[in-house]
DNA sequence: CGTACCATTGACGACGGTCAAAAAACGTGG
DNA sequence: CCACGTTTTTTGACCGTCGTCAATGGTACG
């Protein structure tokens, strides 16, 4: 259970994190270009629970995952962020959870302080930004009617879900380890393993490394996810 | 598993659900001056899955609930609503999700068209959205956290949210049958019925009828809870 | 090529789902 | 207000699934 601890905030206090221009988008409206571009190290924290909520964040290339920890010291990874997805919103002054990075990246960091004016100033990007919060809310919600099946329905839906958002053809190389899926399924390593192998012996899938899925029958993949 | 269907929208077609005056809240920058107050019944029903999404809700009074049914036909609660709570913002054309009120009560109707002009006009209004959003988010990750527990932290955690969200003093008066309780927890409602005696008998609760709930033992709820 | 970490497989037990029945709560009409 | 019938909730017995503990196998990296 050891955390990387590698702070994001040494990566880039030498940048500047200020909005290009006056602070207002341009007339693109377009969020690709609000912000700056930062890159970022495997696991390098965005973010912990409590810490002062300054930022909004939008990933550009690479992956993350945002988790809570229970008082009991349990981990759950409640989203994974790839490319295009928003985190970091929030309704206090802190952050109410923890994000950091499962790969090398570039993230567009824009200031909370700022994001009230460019909401104001163009629509489009407003539209935009509550567009994806709802998406993010819907997919919370395909998360809990995930966690309410058995461990093989729910294996099957993680897959279907990575391939979906971020995967080309039928493979699908996992940037997460067993650990990370298991903690975001809410099943123990064991649990996701053994339903993986269930899997390839019923040619759904088959792997070569643990990484890298190649799906072999997306319709029965999709029935039993269901 | 029969559904509740009176429709929402034989309760109100007469009404006139556009804006006061010009489609702008007044300076008071309220969320509690928008939209048309508009009365519901026990078991009608605001939106289904699929439909248009034509109107942002506010439940002024009752309570209501959001669900998806699965592919098997199973039904997943995964939100109760009370009152100040937003439902219905969606990032399509259409709802999600289903949403129908488990008691009578009132909810402010936002037209969705209306509703980026309003954003934009009062910056007060925009916050409170913003983080009624985030902080419904914040909730179901929560619910994400709970749905990776044991069957009686479960309960217990759902006890004490009603208990924080809808009582004043240490009585619950629950809304929502057994039935929906194992909806929303993703358990059967043997196992939730199961729970609540164990936390009968080990003195920590105490019913006087199915659904009024008192909590004794508040420290040791919340210790279960986790 | 070796070592350390990660993933897989096996054995076993506890928790929760299923099926079935009893008990309690609720609504209705006398 | 009480008696009745229906629905909801509770309790019981049994079984399958998943978590736990342990050992083996595989992969990546020095």
């Amino acid at each position: 259970m050891s955390l990387r601890q590698t702070d994001f905030v040494t990566h880039c206090k030498n940048e500047n994190f200020a909005l290009p221009k006056s602070g207002v988008a341009d007339d693109a409206g377009s969020l690709d270009l609000l912000g700056t571009l930062v890159p970022f190290k495997t696991g390098s924290q965005f973010f912990g629970e409590n810490d002062e909520a300054r930022y909004v964040y939008r990933i550009s290339t690479g992956i993350a995952r945002g988790y809570h920890i229970t008082a009991e010291g349990r981990r759950q990874i409640v989203a994974f962020y790839v490319p295009g997805d928003i985190f970091g919103v929030e309704y206090g002054k802190t952050h109410k959870m923890h994000v950091d990075a499962l790969t090398d990246g570039r993230v567009q960091m824009i200031k909370r302080a700022a994001l009230s004016g460019i909401v104001q100033a163009d629509p489009y990007v407003s539209e935009q930004l509550w567009a994806n919060m709802a998406r993010e809310l819907h997919r919370d919600h395909g998360h809990i009617l995930r966690l309410s099946t058995s461990a093989r329905e729910r294996v099957a839906g993680f897959l279907i879900e990575m391939s979906e958002r971020l995967s080309n053809d039928g493979t699908v190389q996992l940037p997460m380890s067993r650990q990370e899926i298991a903690e975001y399924l809410g099943l123990t390593i064991e649990t996701v393993s053994r339903s993986l192998s269930q899997l390839k012996t019923m040619s759904i899938i088959s792997t070569s490394g643990a990484r890298t899925i190649r799906i072999l029958d997306h319709r029965r993949l999709r029935q039993i996810a269901l």
